[in-house]
DNA sequence: GTCAAGATTAGT
DNA sequence: CTAATCTTGACG
């Protein structure tokens, strides 16, 4: 087991605790099954500077996890199939997140195949709802408490530092997949790692 | 109440 | 390129 982040990492901004996540271990333990990765791409969305965000209009029955403070895990449905996982960032009340996008798949793989209906390691995790259905993350484990890991607890989600990332080795690039807030570059992903979803691109 | 769009993916 | 599939938020 690796050691726990403090309370204190997710209380800063959503474009810095992104940075800071890539290279860290997502980690999963449901229904007694263990799947982890390490975090290769990631975007950072906030709250009411930010139209993108889910939050951007204010709490919602759905986005009432964004609102509660760094350190929760916001897990949402889109597409009325897929579900996305994010981190919470800043103090309550700042509706802030980091979406995680992409894994590098660790332990658990065969799990994950059997998950995912899929052989091929290169797409287990490449995509955000590739990976939480990799990993058995749905819309119950919404609101979940990353940093309150309990052996007792049937399912839970914790992420843990792994490797440590030169900056030079971050790539920052417009996040995917928005109609707002487009040219912001709050994207971020790992160099050269064939598990980012997509090849980072630039407006020309 | 009605309705279009959505932080995606898999398949043609 | 498009279907799949259904919740959410905007508007009246």
């Amino acid at each position: 087991m690796g050691t726990l982040l403090e309370r204190s990492f997710f209380h800063r901004r959503a474009t810095t605790v992104a940075g800071g996540l890539l290279g860290m271990k997502l980690v999963s333990r449901v229904d007694g099954l263990l799947t982890t990765g390490m975090i290769v791409e990631v975007e950072a969305y906030c709250g009411a500077e930010d139209a993108a965000a889910h939050s951007f209009r204010g709490e919602t029955a759905r986005n009432r996890t964004m609102f509660q403070g760094g350190g929760l895990l916001y897990v949402y449905l889109i597409y009325g199939m897929h579900y996305c996982a994010n981190v919470v960032t800043g103090k309550p009340g700042s509706g802030c997140a980091v979406l995680i996008r992409a894994l590098e798949p660790l332990d658990g793989i065969e799990t994950m195949r059997a998950r995912r209906g899929l052989e091929e390691t290169k797409l287990l995790t490449n995509g955000p709802a590739r990976l939480c259905q990799a990993l058995a993350i749905d819309r119950q484990l919404d609101g979940l408490d990353l940093l309150a890991a309990s052996a007792k607890k049937h399912s839970h989600i914790v992420i843990e530092p792994y490797r440590t990332i030169e900056s030079k080795l971050i790539e920052r690039s417009p996040r995917i997949g928005i109609s707002r807030e487009v040219d912001r570059p709050w994207r971020f992903s790992l160099r050269h790692n064939p598990f980012v979803s997509r090849a980072p691109k630039f407006k020309r």
